[in-house]
RNA sequence: GUGGGUAUAGCUUAGUUGGUUAAAGCGCCAGUUUGUGGCACUGGAGACCAUCGGUUCGAAUCCGAUUAUCCACCCCA
């Protein structure tokens, strides 16, 4: 079959079989966040090129080769969002919602859109699910987001995650840091890769994180950022390390974990799964102390995190994570003849005003080829309606998964008897996971 | 942007050194008597073998280009 288009490169459907595992993932953020204080921000798809230029950086591989950016008819420069941090904190800035009491947390997930060649775990369209913390310059904010990332991930049953954490400093020490990195590489030059030499005038820092094995083992020996820190980002950073280990979450100080967006000051952070080959980043983010400030707003000390809900799913199934089971039909009614389909319409939506999953045939199927679908669709009862039953006005209730049949009323009983069903099934499910989730 | 792998029904694949009507499993539809699903059996629908061009008497098979997809670099979620 030749279609006239297929899906842009780099973007995902996700279909009917695979999105009860997208709502799962995406409560579960979503309640976690609000369970911390967080509430949910919602803002535009896209925004002001001008924006993602000051807030992700001039230089940065983001804005200079991956933004979705074009003209309006207006002749403005429109960018679709590339990451989520810019138009919360703008939003923030615009609508002045720090003179509320600080901190300012708000949650959200969204769809970013970045000009990149997918592979595993890379996207041009993919969502994250994010956290933004405004008004706090404490180690308490930094320790809490990570803990918010951390319970998350634990809540949904990934494994084989791990943190790394890092402090890049503040403008001041890191300038220090900077000069010493970048004299140390100098001495080194003609023995780093290509890619890494160009690297030395723009990011030295960079260089740390690089893969290839020369210059890996030249990194080994390169000046720390730790030992460069001033007085107050370390003890920031103690006080991060403490309160991650009051509260027992497990984390390894990472001293190359460079962030590619500008806005970061001190704390970064990753957490990086076993299970994603490359892009082994789930959730990546860190504190951005002079953001608002370089929007034009007043100094406001935050932090954040972006979690990427793709790898984050990825994750979950090469883990074997998991998953409630989707809902599924309740009740299917078959029906035999006109008179009879008219009585089944009618009782199947009195039932689904009840919030009962009933069913019955669209598609006129013969009695067979009902059964054999309420059985597909994973019908927990069925109802046979046919002349008899419309005569006596009795039918029999059929159990899909034990074969057996019980006598029912074809009148208001009717609802209230396959409501209660319906619930105690829900309270047991319930129960069950309750259950499970305590031994776990 | 650079490099490598792959491209056959809805899905997973087979297709011999190029040779007539391109297979199979799953899925879908129907039937195996009369008003009841799962199991089994039978049958059916469904593919111009990614696209375009070339080599050849003859191409799913060989060559080239394009596109898509996967993986890696780069970068990040």
């Amino acid at each position: 079959m030749a279609l006239i288009t297929k899906a842009i490169r780099g973007t995902q459907d996700v279909l009917p079989n695979d999105s009860y595992k997208w709502q799962h993932i995406e409560h579960t953020a979503m309640s976690i966040a609000r369970d911390f204080g967080y509430r949910e921000i919602r803002t535009p798809v896209f925004e002001h090129t001008e924006l993602f230029q000051r807030s992700v950086g001039e230089t940065t591989d983001v804005v200079q080769k991956e933004m979705y950016t074009f003209d309006d008819k207006g002749g403005r420069s429109i960018t679709l969002r590339p990451e989520g941090t810019a138009g919360a904190a703008r939003a923030i800035l615009e609508h002045g919602l720090y003179n509320d009491a600080l901190p300012i947390k708000v949650a959200y997930i969204t769809s970013c859109y970045r000009y990149e060649k997918p592979q595993a775990g890379r996207l041009r369209e993919f969502h994250q699910f994010g956290v933004e913390c405004f008004g706090s310059a404490e180690p308490q904010a930094d320790a809490e987001v990570i803990a918010l990332a951390n319970l998350l991930l634990k809540e949904l049953g990934v494994t084989g995650v791990s943190l790394h954490i890092n402090s890049i400093g503040c403008p001041a020490c890191r300038a220090e840091y900077h000069k010493a990195l970048k004299s140390y590489f100098e001495t080194r030059r003609d023995d780093l890769c290509p890619t890494c030499n160009s690297r030395l005038e723009r990011n030295p820092m960079r260089i740390l994180d690089c893969k290839s094995p020369e210059c890996g083992e030249i990194t080994k020996n390169a000046p720390v950022m730790m030992d460069y820190l001033c007085d107050d980002c370390r003890k920031h950073f103690d006080g991060v390390k403490g309160l991650l280990e009051a509260a027992e979450i497990q984390y390894e100080v990472d001293t190359r974990i460079v962030r590619g967006l500008d806005y970061y000051t001190r704390t970064v952070f990753e957490f990086v799964s076993d299970a994603l080959g490359a892009q082994a980043v789930v959730c990546g983010g860190g504190r951005y102390d002079g953001l608002t400030e370089e929007l034009g707003g007043p100094r406001i000390p935050a932090l954040g995190f972006g979690l990427g809900l793709e790898r984050l799913l990825m994750v979950l199934e090469a883990k074997g994570a998991k998953f409630p089971d989707p809902p599924r039909c309740e009740v299917f009614f078959a029906a035999m003849g006109e008179e009879a389909v008219k009585r089944c319409f009618s009782i199947v939506n009195h039932l689904r005003e009840g919030g009962v999953q009933a069913e019955f045939d669209t598609v006129g199927r013969g009695l067979k080829a009902q059964m054999k679908y309420a059985n597909k669709i994973g019908a927990r009862y069925t109802v046979v309606v046919g002349e008899n039953e419309l005569q006596t006005g009795k039918a029999r209730l059929k159990n899909m998964e034990t074969g057996q049949e019980e006598e029912i009323l074809l009148d208001e009983s009717l609802y209230v008897n396959l409501y209660n069903k319906s619930i105690d099934r829900q309270l047991a499910d319930m129960a069950e996971l309750l259950q499970s989730d305590i031994e776990g």
